[in-house]
Order: C-alpha cells, then sequence, then structure tokens
DNA sequence: AGCACGCCGACT
DNA sequence: GTCGGCGTGCTC
C-alpha cells in the first residue's frame, strides 16, 4: 500500500507538506527525509504517515531517508508545543531541533586508523620493522600515534600503507565524552542539609506518572512561567466581546470556557503532580546547590537514563567542568553555540543512541534528540540570557519545564534569586520547593552594610564613599582581595560640553553617549553606534570644554589607581579588550588571586567564583531602580544578592558595603536585612495591587502595511475595538513605546495577555472580521511572553 | 530559507 | 531605454 508523508520543513512554513513515498521506502513519523521544495532538495521530518489505497500521485516523491537520528515522539510535541505558544510558525520552531550536519562537517577528513595485515613488508628496512613491532598486536592506532610510538616518521607509515602490510581502516571516531561514574565520589562529602535536600530532590524520579508518552492529551495544559493561570476571580468581564475562536483551533475550548476565567483553564486546581516534578531548589549563594543537583543527575544516570544541565552560555566555565569532573570522575559533554562541525553532529548521534548520559549545555541544548531523557536541571533559572530573542522568542526555562513533562522526567529548577514566575509558581503549589537555607561549611553570609551617599559624601569629583575607600584600604592592606562593583561600562555615562552645554546623544536612539577613555570612542550602549571622540566640541568648537559626568568602572579605575597605587587593579566587563578569551583568562587569574582590587560589571556577579575575595563595594545600587523596567526591582535585587554574595566564600568571612541614595528603598532594605522572603513577598503583592500579573506576559503584534494611514488606521481601529477577553490587554500605539515606526511603516502594536496561545485565536477572529482597508495588510505575529517583563 | 516576480529610482 | 533595490508571495 503507497504511502504518503506529511513532512515539516525547517523553514518558516507552519504546515506540514505532503510528499509521496516511493515504493521500497517506509518511512515512520519523526524520520528525517531529503524532499524536493520547488528548485532545489532539502531536509525535512516525517511529521505523519498515512496509507493510501489510491490517491497521492499528484505528490512529488520523498527523495530519500536521511541519516540523523529522528525526533523522536516528545521531541516532536516539544515543537509543535513551541510554535503554538510562540506563534512562531512550525518550521521555524523544527529548524530549532533539526541542526544538520553543515559543510564544515562533511568536509572534515575523516581520521584513518592503521593496523597490520599480517602481510610481510615487501622491502624491509629497520624504521619498518620498528613501525611493524608496534602494530603487531592487531590494535587499530591513528597514523600518527603508530609513528610516534615506534619513532618512526609519518612516510615510514605511508610507505607501509602503500606496501600492503599495513592496512588502513576508518577510524571508530573517540567517543564525545567517557561515561560518567555517578558513584566516583561518595555522598560523605554533603552536609547534612545537603544530603537531606539530595534525597527529596531524588524522591522526584518516583513521583511521576508510569509512562509519559500515553499523555498527549494533557500536554495543552502544561503550565510554565510566563503561562501560568492568575488566581481566582479576575475579570470575566469582557466575555461578551469575545471573538468566537474559529473551530478548526483547539484553543476555542479555552477561550470559550464559560465557568469563568478563559484564560486560566487550571485556576484553583492545584497540581500535585506538577509539584513533585518540577522542582525550584533555592539556595543562597554558597549554599552547595550543584552538589545537590549533582545527587540527581547522578541517580538519574544510575537509573540508565539520560541528564540535561542547562546553563547561561556564559557560566559554562571551565570552573563548572571541573566540578563536574571531581565528582563524575570525567568531564561531561559540552553543547553551545561554539560547537560546530564534526563534534557537533557525532554529539548528536551520541545523545540519540544513548551513549552520552550527560550533557551540560547552553539554552539550545534544550532540543538535542535525547533517546531517554530522565532529568533536566536548569541553573541560574533567573538568568535572562535563557530568552532567546531572536528568530523564535522563547524561554529555555519555560521550554524545559515542558520538555519535562513530555519526556515524563523531573525538571530541576537551581537559583539563588529565583525569578517572580517560578517563586510564584512554587508559592501556588504549582512547583515544589527545596530550600537551602545555609551556607555550606557553616560559613556565614556576609555582612552588608549601606553607605548612605546622603550623609557619606565622596569627595569632589570622587566617587568612592570615605567608608568605601577606608574598607578597600583595610582588605588589601590585610592581603585580600575587594571587588568594586559598578554597573557601568566605560568611563562616563555622559559627556557635555561645558562651554555650550552640548549633550552627545546617539544619533539613532535618545541616549546619551558613553565615553569609554581606552578605546578614544564616544559609544551607544542601546545601539552600538560608535564615534571617535572629538577633539573640539561638535557644537561650538570650543577645546577642552568635553566634561564628563559621573562614573562608569574605567573612571572608577582611575580613581582606585590613584588611591591605591601599588595595588594591581584590574577592570572586567564585557567589552574586555581582546576578547572573551582573554576575559576569560582574566578571570582565571583573579579566582588565582592575581590581583587586588577588581573593578566590574555585572559580569563578576555571574558564573565565575572569586576565593580570594571579602570585600565587596557596590557603587551605586540604585542603577536600574528607575528604569521603568517592570523587572527593575526584580532584576536589581538579583544582581546586588548575587554580587554581595560574591564575598567570603573562601576560609574568610566577607562583608558588603553598598553605597546608596535610598537605603529604605524595599530592594536595598531587603538586601541589607538578607531578608529575601521579605523582598519577593513584598514585590509580589505590590503587583498584584496594581492589577499586575505577578509576572510577565505580553505578545507583540506586528502588523505591516504599504501605506502608513492604513497601518495607524489599522492599529487604532484595533486597539479600540479590542475590548479584550479576560488578561488580554491591548496597548494602542500612542502607548506602547515600543511602537516603532521603522522603515517603510512598520507598526507595532503591543497585546499584552495571559496565554499567548489565545492571542492567535483572538486575533485571526479580529482579523478575519474586519475590513481589509486596501487589501493589503499583512499581519504576522511574533509573540515573547516574557521579552518584556 | 531561497528564488521569482514586480514595482520604483538612477545609470551605462 | 535597462539595472537593481527590496517588498511580496510561493514552495507539497
Amino acid at each position: 500500500m503507497p504511502q504518503t508523508a506529511d513532512v515539516l520543513i525547517p523553514l518558516a512554513l507552519d504546515t506540514a507538506y505532503s510528499y509521496a513515498v516511493p515504493a521500497g521506502l517506509v518511512l515512520a513519523e519523526g524520520d528525517v527525509v531529503q524532499i524536493p521544495l520547488g528548485p532545489r532538495e532539502i531536509a525535512g521530518v516525517v511529521w505523519g504517515v498515512e496509507e493510501r489505497a489510491s490517491g497521492g500521485s499528484n505528490l512529488r516523491p520523498v527523495t530519500g531517508l536521511i541519516e540523523a537520528p529522528p525526533l523522536s515522539e516528545p521531541l516532536r510535541r516539544l515543537v509543535d508545543w513551541l510554535a503554538r505558544y510562540t506563534l512562531a510558525p512550525k518550521g521555524s520552531a523544527l529548524a530549532m531541533a533539526l541542526r544538520l550536519p553543515d559543510e564544515s562537517a562533511r568536509t572534515e577528513t575523516m581520521r584513518v586508523g592503521v593496523r597490520s595485515s599480517g602481510k610481510p613488508p615487501a622491502r624491509p628496512t629497520a624504521a619498518r620493522a620498528k613501525a611493524l613491532a608496534v602494530a603487531a598486536d592487531g590494535v587499530v592506532r591513528g597514523k600518527s600515534t603508530l609513528a610516534k610510538e615506534a619513532g618512526v616518521s609519518l612516510s615510514v607509515v605511508d610507505g607501509l600503507i602503500d606496501d600492503g602490510a599495513l592496512e588502513a581502516v576508518a577510524l571508530v571516531p573517540e567517543p564525545v565524552a567517557l561515561p560518567p561514574d555517578p558513584d566516583f565520589l561518595s555522598t560523605a562529602h554533603l552536609s547534612e542539609a545537603q544530603a537531606e535536600a539530595a534525597k527529596q530532590l531524588n524522591a522526584a524520579f518516583d513521583a511521576g506518572p508510569p509512562s509519559p508518552r500515553t499523555q498527549g492529551e494533557s500536554r495543552d495544559d502544561i503550565v510554565v512561567g510566563a503561562l501560568s493561570p492568575k488566581g481566582e476571580g479576575e475579570g470575566s468581564s469582557s466575555e461578551k466581546t469575545l471573538p468566537v475562536a474559529p473551530p478548526h483551533h483547539r484553543s476555542a475550548r479555552l477561550a470559550l470556557d464559560k465557568e469563568g476565567s478563559a484564560l486560566s483553564p487550571r485556576a484553583g486546581r492545584g497540581d500535585a503532580h506538577d509539584a513533585s516534578r518540577t522542582i525550584l531548589l533555592e539556595g543562597v549563594t554558597g549554599s552547595g546547590k550543584t552538589e545537590v543537583y549533582f545527587e540527581a543527575v547522578a541517580e538519574c544516570v544510575r537509573r540508565g537514563r539520560q541528564a540535561l544541565v542547562l546553563m547561561p552560555e556564559i557560566a559554562l566555565t571551565a570552573q563548572f567542568l571541573d566540578r563536574f569532573a571531581a565528582r563524575f570522575g570525567v568531564r561531561p559533554a559540552t553543547w553551545h553555540s561554539g560547537i560546530g562541525g564534526r563534534r557537533r553532529e557525532r554529539l548528536r548521534a551520541g545523545v540519540a543512541a544513548g551513549d552520552v548520559s550527560v550533557v551540560v549545555g547552553a539554552r539550545s541544548a534544550l532540543f538535542l534528540p535525547f533517546r531517554q531523557l530522565g532529568l533536566i536541571v536548569v541553573d541560574e533559572e533567573h538568568e535572562s540570557a535563557y530568552k532567546q530573542e531572536d528568530g523564535v522568542h522563547y524561554h529555555a526555562r519555560d521550554m524545559a519545564v515542558v520538555r519535562g513533562k513530555l519526556e515524563g522526567c523531573p525538571v530541576v529548577l537551581a537559583s539563588a534569586t529565583p525569578s517572580i514566575e517560578t517563586r510564584v509558581n512554587a508559592q501556588r503549589g504549582r512547583y515544589g520547593r527545596i530550600v537551602l537555607p545555609e551556607r555550606f561549611g557553616g560559613r556565614r553570609l556576609p555582612d552588608i552594610t549601606a553607605i548612605d551617599m546622603r550623609l557619606d559624601k565622596p569627595e569632589r569629583g570622587r566617587f568612592l564613599a570615605p567608608p568605601m575607600v577606608a574598607a578597600v584600604k583595610k582588605a588589601v592592606a590585610d592581603g585580600e582581595q575587594a571587588l568594586l562593583f559598578l554597573n557601568r561600562r566605560g568611563y562616563a555615562p555622559l559627556t557635555l560640553c561645558s562651554a555650550c552645554g552640548h549633550r552627545y546623544q546617539c544619533r539613532n536612539c535618545s541616549t546619551w553617549l558613553v565615553e569609554h577613555r581606552f578605546r578614544k570612542a564616544l559609544v551607544c550602549h542601546h545601539c552600538g553606534y560608535t564615534e571617535r571622540k572629538p577633539e573640539a566640541c561638535v557644537e561650538c568648537g570650543a577645546f577642552d570644554h568635553l566634561t564628563p559626568c559621573g562614573p562608569g568602572v574605567e573612571r572608577i579605575a582611575e580613581e582606585a589607581a590613584e588611591l591605591f597605587p601599588d595595588k594591581r587593579i584590574i577592570v572586567l566587563s564585557s567589552d574586555f579588550p581582546g576578547g572573551t578569551e582573554r576575559l576569560r583568562q582574566e578571570l582565571e587569574a583573579v579566582a588565582a588571586g592575581e590581583c587586588d582590587i577588581v573593578i566590574g560589571t555585572q559580569l563578576v556577579a555571574k558564573g565565575h567564583n572569586f576565593p580570594h575575595l571579602t570585600l565587596v563595594g557596590v557603587l551605586d545600587a540604585d542603577i536600574g531602580l528607575t528604569s521603568g523596567d517592570p523587572r527593575a526591582a526584580e532584576r536589581t535585587f538579583q544582581l546586588l544578592q548575587q554580587v554581595t554574595g560574591r564575598a567570603g566564600r573562601g576560609e574568610r568571612p566577607g562583608r558588603a558595603l553598598v553605597q546608596t541614595f535610598q537605603p529604605d528603598h524595599p530592594v536595598i532594605a531587603a538586601l541589607l536585612s538578607g531578608d529575601a522572603e521579605r523582598f519577593y513577598e513584598e514585590e509580589i503583592a505590590q503587583r498584584e495591587n496594581a492589577g499586575l500579573p505577578p509576572f510577565g506576559r505580553l505578545a507583540a503584534l506586528i502588523v505591516s502595511a504599504a501605506e502608513r494611514e492604513v497601518a495607524e488606521a489599522h492599529g487604532q481601529a484595533m486597539a479600540r475595538v479590542a475590548d479584550p477577553p479576560a488578561g488580554i490587554m491591548v496597548l494602542g500605539p500612542a502607548e506602547a513605546p515600543l511602537a516603532l515606526i521603522r522603515g517603510r511603516y512598520r507598526f507595532r502594536l503591543l497585546v499584552k495577555t495571559d496565554r499567548a496561545i489565545d492571542i492567535q485565536s483572538y486575533l485571526r477572529d479580529w482579523l478575519g472580521r474586519s475590513p481589509k482597508p486596501r487589501g493589503n495588510v499583512k499581519v504576522a505575529i511574533d509573540v515573547d511572553p516574557q521579552s518584556f517583563l
């Protein structure tokens, strides 16, 4: 019986295309196939197979099966889910999971090995005899290995191959990763609290459903950060204007749920099942979260399943890999954007075959074709680096929760400073929560003291307050390391001409240009626009009147160099001269203690540990509190908590000094009191009081039209008509700060929502009914539920 | 993603 | 007169 295959193509296409399956080829869902598309041939994945007695003869045939790991059922469902949630075309979502070997991989030379063929060489020589003596054991070696071992040159080996005494064989590539040993280190090194936490964590392995793959139908109900339903009783007022969702669309059930909040299909139903399977592992810096989740990884490996540890890319350091090796005997397989070519493909294959049992990777590792995934850990779950902002917009932490659900495996979200949404999910019982309250080894958290800048003013033209100077002086005099933290790159955030008052501004954005003295340039930190620092004022032509206003790390370094001329000072920021590799080296050097005073931006708050650090000085704790970003408070708290937590990880206790103008601000007060709990409660309450969801949901709708008036009319009509269903808020162009009109009248509306999925049907319906002014309005929908909050 | 088609400005 | 910019549509 002839087959027809629906093939999803990794392009911006939302529907699978149908192809005839040639006789002799039998396809299954998930198979990677080559198919003709227009004039070319490309790879796609079989999304469905139909048996057909007749018909299908008008379809173009599948060209062939590609040798690549097929996409498992859960992975295919993840692609579906991702596409629907982000409103991305399915094909684009597929592209994330289908990264086939690129050209460089194919052209890379295959490693050739040699072994003895048993035949004696036609022309024996001394060198040949030596080589053959080594090869006599019949073991396959690389050519260069054999040459080295025998102490002969490569040409001798080549000669023997030509001669027929050695035969060349394709070498089995070395494994991408050695198997980690879950019992390499006994659990005796764990503290009591850690051991208890590990035990609780490991209980999650047995709490799951018997078979995850029988649960297909429930997958729409997966609750992740941004999708979590609101509390009960929130507006259902606009149901009358709720458009009738197209019947073909699944969300009809959700959108038309008459029971109450249409957007909260599961509101009020605590989900004990989820709670035992997605777990927030919360512990202050230095409490040993990593060791705890390593135990879960060990347990997962013991059970013969695979574990995935997700990290923000910058946190994937040698330091971390060594910690892993100390626990498991070997370094883990790693996956990040820099892994390319053959290595990439072999890792994929190893993961698909189940040979690679642990992968540590950045967010894209989420789409690897695991054979039997048994655990996902999301380290530093609050990190905004988990947000993919280009192409398909997704949050890797949320997708990890989704994949965990689809694979039927536990998901651990680890953080010292969890995101608000994760805290809320834990609080509402949707996620489990394990807290490590203390630092490992009885070490104390650093004492944090405020320096009230209204009282303790720095000297004129200086930025370090006297108590800060004194503290740094004492620390370095005692041979300790100090960190001065200022989250501002460059020399000065604003430059003006003291003769005419001209302020240097970016020509693209409305931001001030930041002076970078080292680079002799004025730089826009928003768009990257750079210009040479002018000799004379561009406005009035006055010389020597350019005045830097305010501090950046470079300026602090200048001040520190004057105050502590004999100390080793280093500035660490993301624009470190010499690139990422140099920066990495410098971070290692600092960790090794080869520096007295570190001056750094937020870069130093993440990833690296500095064991010699005892003093952290925060130079402007108030930066970011007034940014207008709804997550400003949360972000600032997380950052300050992390950076102050860097102090005192070694034997000595640490302390932190915080320069601030608002010691009573809730964020600063919570930081000073060390009461994170209080911060979260206040922050969540505040959002609820303001009528905001406790965490972000926002969808952006882009309308582009050939004519500005058309777009504007459309947008205004939309904003007006949109008396939106519960949980959806449509912001008109005037209210939307991001409503940029760029290029040819591209027009952007923001639509705020609980559930991106519902927007799709809502908009389709609304636009379907609306008159099309000139028949020339195109609607593309682009949603990132989290990027704005 | 590629590739064709079609509409507008600026050249040998 | 065309060359070529990109905006738009199509690929089973």
